[in-house]
DNA sequence: CGTCCATTTGAGGTGGATCAACCCTAGTGG
DNA sequence: CCACTAGGGTTGATCCACCTCAAATGGACG
């Protein structure tokens, strides 16, 4: 189904090099893309729209340009577990082997550059060091996981948030303000926690003066240090 | 102290080539040390001895021959999460960066061979064979870590144990028994609960008769089928 | 200006944590 | 061979952090 909306809606711009992340990250994906050669696709998605879904094969492997993306697991029930949350500049849907293990959702409207995987695959086949940096992204996968593992089995409700907060900070704040895609239930199923627990939090550090709100989801953190005390 | 304890205490016995592992698991690391002619060294810990800390540099990369080992973080009031348990086979304490992300410890007696993390790395940078090797065993730890997040952020306690008992089921079970190495304190901090909570739910399984103990650690499951029923 | 969600806030319930005995069992030494 | 001990495991009683259910409020957009 990818393949088909990709000659309905997609913008089809082909490109190749490097594009200018909306922050200074390394950029990861040009890096290869650049290097090799590779043609990157553009591509836009709704707010809501499904990416690919759990266990799908993974023919792509994507980079937000603009908006933001939710991973995501299911329960039988219902039940959902963010495992990330990918923001301009970050590749999401790599993968070493055949299928997505998450299924993926743009939060908001979202433009992402995209290229097969296939040609990945070749690519790091001849060039060692395109070898070398799939396996650096994954591993940077792995060290956010095992950190958010830390975070799921063992931090209380305030001290998740105060994770969040000081990670959206350090990677989505812009002149000290964050603006925050998601909603509460997002973040909620990003900590291990229901969304009333997250605005009770929110709430909470709202009245000690730690953030200040100009509007639920624009964020200014007016005291980091003790929102890093309040982090375990 | 690693190195130090290798010239006082090591077997240092020099091997090339497979070992045989204790289960019909691919033997991913004599893949790897086997084609490249990696010396391979033996090293012996002691029950709840550390194998590396936290954040040390990554020297080695290991594969447990016999015995368990757990990687677990640490919270600065020492609340603990345990992000996997190694057994024989397995290997562990592999990094693309420069160092450990967490703690390893012996969890009974247990023997290990090891090879330097630089040779691997020299190895993949001449061979595209093991760089991709290498690739898929992280992307394999980053399957088992989004698959807990799904657990802790969302299971209940009764599910976490479900779906540890078929873990380690698969990963242990000997003529359809187990004998698990690790204390329930270890399986606790693994599943994001108290070790009271654990006994609590396997005892409750045993008067379902949905298994059977001969001693605490050596469980029989009786009802594969009933407890994947309960592992949502 | 009204509608629709998202968010906040309140009230009450509960699953798992905590605190506290007690009980096995493997290992030790007499 | 058996008594003793220590550490791991089980079970009970109570507590509380977070969930659930419910209602009010607010903000974005037509």
């Amino acid at each position: 189904m990818l393949t088909e909306t990709l000659n309905t809606q997609a913008i089809n711009t082909q490109v190749r090099g490097k594009i200018a992340p909306a922050h200074p990250v390394s950029d990861q994906f040009g890096a290869i893309a650049g290097q090799v050669g590779l043609v990157a696709t553009e591509f836009s998605y709704r707010k809501d729209e499904e990416i690919y879904g759990e266990d799908e094969p993974a023919e792509y492997v994507y980079q937000v340009i603009t908006g933001a993306v939710r991973s995501y697991k299911l329960l039988s029930d219902g039940r959902r577990q963010i495992g990330s949350f990918h923001l301009p500049g970050d590749v999401f849907g790599l993968e070493s082997g055949p299928s997505h293990r998450l299924a993926a959702e743009a939060i908001i409207d979202t433009t992402v550059r995209l290229v097969k995987r296939a040609s990945l695959e070749k690519a790091a086949g001849t060039d060692v060091q395109v070898a070398r940096k799939l396996w650096a992204m994954t591993a940077g996968e792995l060290r956010h996981a095992e950190d958010h593992m830390l975070l799921l089995g063992r931090k209380t409700a305030m001290e998740r948030v105060a994770t969040f907060l000081l990670e959206m900070d350090r990677r989505l704040a812009v002149a000290g303000m964050m603006a925050l895609p998601m909603c509460r239930r997002d973040i909620g199923d990003y900590l291990g926690l229901t969304l009333e627990t997250v605005s009770r939090a929110l709430s909470q550090l709202h009245a000690q003066g730690i953030l200040g709100f100009s509007g639920a989801r624009q964020i200014v953190l007016r005291n980091r240090q003790r929102l890093h005390n309040l982090d375990a």
